[in-house]
DNA sequence: GTCTATATTGTGATAGAC
DNA sequence: GTCTATCACAATATAGAC
């Protein structure tokens, strides 16, 4: 596969596209044609560019994880107590939901699971993983300092916390009144500052 | 529509194996010819017990959040205190999950509403709605006597808990390691109780 | 990098017989 | 309630020209 580095802006746009409809519907919710028509090319156009659908989805998937752990590096960088730090983090998932109420790239995939292509599943994998590490390195800092609460293990509220996150963007699409990643990160926190 | 009530036993078992493809793949993932093969049958024969793909899931959706409500029912009947309606309200996350590990129906739906039907979208909202509403009253409920904690608002809770157990199993199913919703209705249950 | 044209398969849905 | 046959179209993907 392509690293997502050493794309061409044509196929940075391809890719985008894709994205945006991959984050609106889902893998199987979207054609090689759809993405051709947002671009304003044609199928096979697509194709010159990611030879399958899975690998263009692979590709996201690869780009996308690889953004969002700079963001998590920034967000270490820029703060230094773990509250501020899941605050910040929270804030990744409201972001990208107000756009659009779009949801995460491999919260979509991860529901998909069982229909989607071996290497697209194991990106979502790395990014789930990626995740839990850090919000756990995240927490147990916090506890030790006294800023978390300790009762439940670290890697317990980091499961929970980003599942909760992942899990109030799926609500936000199927439900208007609903409480959004960004009411749902103010919770989370009030509930696990110490 | 028709109302699952009235279904003859031919049409339950196309049911059946449409919810189950649902919950393994997604509304776009599966097709009325996997639903046939699966149970033995031609595609003409599933058309002719649900016209559309859009009518068989919204029947789904419809005798999905049916049969919730009645255990949502039976757990208020059988469990007094809230915090032991909060754990058997998570179990029937898990119980669910344990089973192939297959998400809820509406959760799978909620990610994927940009492009479904109007009248299955409708059929979530309302489950959504109805999970909220049951944790918010439950949660109340404990908040006044004493047994759950009084800071974040009942509805807020009600919406965290809710999104929590969603995401959990989107996060079980794109990771192995991950916990699943028994795992994190436990780690709920103690940052929720006073 | 993009196109037209095409191959192949899958899709939801219908007609009409048994 | 199930079937065969069929329709109209949409899907991923490829060949080969410009």
């Amino acid at each position: 596969m392509k690293h997502f580095s050493e794309l061409t802006p044509s196929a940075e746009r391809v890719l985008d596209a894709a994205q945006s409809l991959l984050q609106q519907r889902g893998y199987s919710g979207f054609s090689i044609d759809d993405v051709a028509k947002d671009v304003g090319i044609r199928k096979p156009s697509v194709h010159h560019h990611f030879a399958t659908k899975a690998e263009l989805v692979a590709t996201i998937v690869q780009r996308y994880a690889h953004r969002f752990e700079a963001e998590l590096a920034r967000i270490e960088a820029e703060q230094a107590a773990a509250p501020d730090r899941l605050a910040a983090y929270a804030g990744l998932f409201a972001r990208t939901f107000a756009d659009e109420r779009r949801l995460c790239v491999c919260g979509m995939l991860g529901a998909e699971a069982d229909a989607l292509p071996a290497e697209v599943v194991l990106g979502v994998e790395r990014f789930f993983a990626a995740n839990v590490d850090w919000l756990a390195r995240v927490i147990a800092h916090g506890q030790r300092n006294g800023l978390v609460r300790r009762k439940p293990g670290a890697r317990e509220l980091a499961s929970m916390v980003f599942g909760a996150l992942e899990g109030a963007m799926v609500l936000g699409r199927g439900m208007q009144t609903a409480a959004g990643p960004k009411e749902v990160g103010h919770t989370l926190l009030s509930l696990v500052l110490a």
